[in-house]
DNA sequence: GGCGCTGCGCTTGTATACAAAAATGTTGAC
DNA sequence: GTCAACATTTTTGTATACAAGCGCAGCGCC
């Protein structure tokens, strides 16, 4: 079963984290999670260690490891690099996909048209990301793919945020058909710029959504 | 002085294995590394992970970590990642770089141009080197430059290879001028290219010298 | 009253002991 | 001679014990 304790406690924490189970900067205690887990402080640590490589919590040392809630300025950084990251899977892609990978991302397309039509915003959302996935596997470059899947998944929490604005759907969907004709014609730079910019407004949507909350209080 | 031990492991473990202290898939014997540092096997096991999480070394569970030995397919694909990258970093750069930012990367480059004139590969290297760290920093995206920094750090070995390739110097120079022209002219498609061009063709050099090396044996 | 010093407790970092799984060597049957 | 099953050894993974630095309270000094 579980081979290794300490993957397991990695996968549960960083759940925690990201679902916001500990307040910003808050310390990890060792023997607070040790005791949680039932396990010693050994494969806490180990995990520790993990998560601090993944940037999902800032390690001082002597004084413990804490968690990073990143601020406006380094999300909007991350979806900037996000951006960055798809465009360039997306300059690749056009120069490599193949007739098999684009009817892949036209079916999975499809699924997300009709996800809209519903409209069913859980599912819409996974399809998205799955036509991403896609994108980044058509890039024919495993280093590019896996440096885009990390960053997707760290900014998953702050994405679905935005997903249930107005209009965003409709929009997103006209966005994906833009990337679909641009890759079809194998018009790299095409590609990218639309790809660019179909993750930048996410971002820019998700800083409105900052300024409002902000605002409100 | 050292505070953490394994902080001075985790350097020490890094270049040994960036400059070949060990064979390719070699497992990394803990008990024999920490007879060889002195301590325990708990900090070297800490190290280990760090190494692990940045991509040196894999992780079989219950087995142990292996050095990786990257093939020609994955350092091409890093090199294109790299291409990417800095492509990125160029494109943002363009947009947000200062005056100030323009006049330092004038003035490395100044020095670039003297090494090469000397020549000196060394020299070279270095300015080289800072001439691009500037551009990372012009893109005012913390996240994008610290990926590229990374992956720069990890190409190093590599990169030096093909530094002595007869004209290569003279080639890179003209480039980082035009680099350079299209900063100066804001235009961010253009400075996206010609850096995408510029680390490309370290990439091909690179290939070309595989090749070269392989066909000889 | 404010400031710095000192000692104690708490937490991290490291060493060692133990458990469990994989690698290896040995023996015996065919 | 080969192969498979078992025992031994080796090595990883985890628990516990110990060391060492940081923070903070209490105390004295200015």
């Amino acid at each position: 079963m579980d081979v290794r304790r300490a993957d397991h406690i990695l996968d549960n924490l960083e759940q925690m984290i990201v679902t916001g189970s500990f307040a910003h900067g808050e310390r990890l205690d060792e023997i607070r999670l040790s005791e949680q887990f039932g396990v010693s402080r050994t494969p806490i640590r180990e995990a520790l260690q993990k998560l601090v490589a993944s940037g999902l919590v800032e390690q001082r040392p002597r004084r413990g490891v804490f968690v990073i809630e990143p601020g406006p300025v380094e999300l909007v950084e991350m979806f900037e690099a996000m951006a960055e990251l798809e465009a360039s899977c997306g300059y690749l892609a056009a120069k490599r996909i193949t007739e098999a990978n684009l009817q892949a991302l036209q079916d999975v397309n499809e699924l997300c048209k009709r996800a809209v039509a519903a409209p069913d915003a859980d599912k819409y959302y996974a399809h998205n990301e799955k036509f991403h996935h896609l994108i980044y596997e058509a890039a024919q470059s495993s280093y590019l793919r896996d440096l885009a899947l990390r960053l997707q998944k760290r900014l998953k929490p702050y994405r679905r945020l935005q997903l249930h604005l107005r209009g965003r759907l409709e929009q997103s969907m006209a966005e994906h058909e833009a990337i679909l004709r641009a890759l079809a014609d194998g018009d790299s730079k095409r590609t990218a710029d639309e790809l660019r910019g179909h993750v930048a407004v996410q971002g820019e949507k998700f800083h409105h959504l900052l300024s409002h909350l902000k605002s409100k209080r």
